[in-house]
DNA sequence: ACAGAAAACGAACGATCGTGCTTTAATAGG
DNA sequence: CCTATTAAAGCACGATCGTTCGTTTTCTGT
């Protein structure tokens, strides 16, 4: 990829991290990483085609920094306890300084129809399916309770993950009570 | 209050429910509600305080719809359930056909300070605290057990709330995994 | 019915938006 | 060293934004 193209993206990513994904404009970025509007928009043409640019840098990022290195972790609960860990590399990181962009995107573009929604659409399908796969590891490992349903796991998983960012400017000590969800949420699940 | 900004309230709570908070024009709002922009604008001298009416007659409609006919039922776990019960008059229900205004635009507020996020955290702090008394109240009652953390509790129950509407878009099928998420969340902290 | 108040309107402002078109600067290949 | 390709800049466009101001319509009270 280009230099130029990397660095407006991380710019890109970095301001959406903080103020979503339609806050985003080619104006403001481009006063941001000095160069001139019409210079970044040839990059991609169309704004849709730099929210989509930003939301896939994003996932890549994404499975650079938290994923990829937790599947380093052996199989089981402790991969799932290494993805916890990793996560603070990303939400509220040097890169991502606010939010996770793909799932606070999928709040504000829900209702949007258009090529931007069909990516964050894919994006998070395979966000989830990743956690979803993640837990039917650990049941096939036997660390997980028979019963244990992998699709509600990783929906209990993410909508802990979505408090603890919606919650993270309000003083009710979220990072605590978001560890100690996914705490409980593993416990429950784990065979005894 | 006056007739006419009580649909222009109504029109905008449709808009920001669908659309969020920053995405509200007023220009838009015009002529969604067949007035002229000036006409429209005289009613809130500023957008600011358009957005934070906004946000108080959400959280008014909220009260309403959702939270005081759930104070009917009896105190204890009957009035938690009978708040989970009531909550689809309020998301995607006729008037909020989208997301719950306050809920979602606290991801997209989060990182911009002045008026509306000062609005928007009274509210969420009042959203919150509504459910850590409900809580509280339950384990008064002696339904859940005594280690209970009323505000743990809470934080769990609107997270799963955030899940359910950041996933409805997808093939997840949330509603019911919400369902199963707070049913297990009650019964976790229940005496048996 | 008439006067005064309140509500709504129409037109315009400066700013910014996304997006083209044209020109200049930088780069690479022969 | 010259040329061909690409990257970036400059400028302008129509549209929309929030906001202001002056006028017109609608309502209210006597």
């Amino acid at each position: 990829m280009h230099e130029t193209k990397e660095k407006i993206l991380q710019q890109a990513l970095q301001f959406v991290s903080l103020y979503g994904l339609d806050a985003l404009s080619i104006g403001k970025l481009a006063k941001d990483t000095k160069m001139s509007k019409s210079g970044l928009f040839a990059h991609f043409n169309s704004k849709e085609n730099l929210q989509i640019a930003v939301l896939e840098y994003s996932a890549q990022r994404f499975t650079e920094v938290v994923f990829r290195p937790a599947t380093k972790a052996p199989r089981g609960v402790a991969r799932i306890r290494a993805l916890v860990d990793l996560w603070p590399n990303w939400i509220g990181s040097k890169t991502v300084a606010g939010d996770c962009p793909i799932l606070s995107s999928l709040t504000e573009f829900d209702e949007k129809v258009g090529p931007v929604w069909d990516c964050l659409f894919r994006l998070t399908n395979q966000y989830h399916q990743s956690i979803v796969t993640m837990a039917q590891i650990t049941l096939d490992e036997g660390e997980f309770k028979p019963d244990t349903n992998p699709e509600q796991f990783a929906f209990e998983f993410i909508s802990l993950l979505l408090g603890y960012q919606a919650m993270r400017k309000l003083p009710l000590d979220p990072e605590k009570k978001w560890l100690k969800g996914v705490e409980s949420l593993i416990e429950r699940n784990e065979v005894s």
